[in-house]
DNA sequence: ATAGTATACGGAGGGTGCCTCCACTTAGTC
DNA sequence: GACTAAGTGGAGGCACCCTCCGTATACTAT
């Protein structure tokens, strides 16, 4: 009983497997039901942690449970599915940053972008992790993925000579990450901890 | 932590604990259910995972789940007794192992204990971190009895001029502790690791 | 348009797990 | 031995995960 959707993110929805036998399309009800759940589970996780239910969701989402088992086939997928939409979004910030913004700036607002990212997933930290444990090839791809959105915006301020150069993306991935995972952090603490961080990253003078 | 049964249920209702007369004693039956509940726990965990129910735990212990639930009221409580239970064999193995063997293979022997430690908590994580999550205290605590472990072994065979002197209990801790968490780690790689570990921590020649 | 069909939907219900409740039993005390 | 607080067991309530299948609907071919 394998199910194509449950693995895959919303921009392979709307293409057909383009191998020789030619697939229907998904219909158009699945994908806005998809969509729909994938909207709803994050509502539904932010108001009351990693732990809601299925029910909840599908209700949330206005759809019924089988709806829902039909795009997720286990309950930790959503929790995957959310979880990799998240990392889809830095990479996207990522990118919009350096688009819009003089390098230490696109820098600075994605490291406040990281650290938003992480605050959300602390009410999350233990269906993630089961997540992670199911499917080990989320953790070493996301974080693949989110060294390399980071890269980007890194080496772009290092090559404009506002970061220091003593340093790579990944060490800055592992300062902010670990910090990050700590349970015993506030918001506020992160708040002050991050601007110590961008003061440090600046070029010695 | 001397006396496990007071460790659990902190909030009792019992009278005021004056030192000098104490309140009933613990019922003979009630304590050994309680040991007979927690080594039920432990095999159970072993056997299938983390994840173990309450009433499969209740039937290897051989009580009904009310006895259980009155020992521990809450499933999450279970994981914490026996992760606490773990503790502190490591911390007395390190007690033991010094009193029994010299300086080094006292280290080498507790490195090797810590390591067999943690893979026995691989099938068992999302349950502690949820444990963690649930108590934070424990997190703590547990850490700092096993840095305390570590030292005694540690700082004595420093002090026999067998164990490079650039080094903390806490650095080993570090190292140790963050290779055994990854998630990718074999059991195979874990022992050739600690090779590794043991040989870069003999005094440099 | 219309008919035909693969696809998708919904939600009742099976199965399981956590935990509560309380009538019964028993260890410790007098 | 009688008394009583402490402890026990397990039926049952509730919530949750997931399956199943009758019904509905989006696409396709004609």
């Amino acid at each position: 009983m394998t199910d194509q959707l449950s693995a895959t993110t919303p921009s392979d929805l709307d293409a057909p497997v383009a191998e020789g036998v030619p697939a229907r399309p998904i219909r158009a009800d699945a994908k806005r039901n998809y969509e729909r759940v994938l909207a709803a589970a994050r509502l539904v996780f932010a108001k009351h942690g990693g732990g809601a239910s299925m029910e909840a969701i599908a209700k949330q989402a206005g759809v019924g449970v089988g709806t829902l088992y039909r795009h997720f086939p286990k309950c930790i997928d959503v929790v995957e599915a959310v979880y990799r939409e998240d990392v889809d979004e830095l990479v996207r910030s990522a990118e919009q940053f350096v688009s819009e913004l003089d390098p230490w700036q696109a820098l600075v607002a994605w490291l406040e972008a990281f650290v938003r990212y992480a605050s959300s997933k602390r009410t999350f930290l233990s269906e993630l992790h089961e997540a992670f444990e199911k499917n080990p090839e989320l953790r070493v791809a996301s974080r693949e993925r989110i060294e390399g959105a980071i890269g980007v915006v890194f080496d772009r301020a290092q090559a404009a000579g506002q970061a220091r150069e003593d340093l790579s993306a990944a060490d800055v991935m592992q300062l902010l990450g670990s910090m990050c995972m700590s349970a015993t952090l506030t918001s506020e603490q992160s708040a002050r901890l991050l601007v110590v961080i961008e003061d440090g990253l600046r070029p010695p003078q």
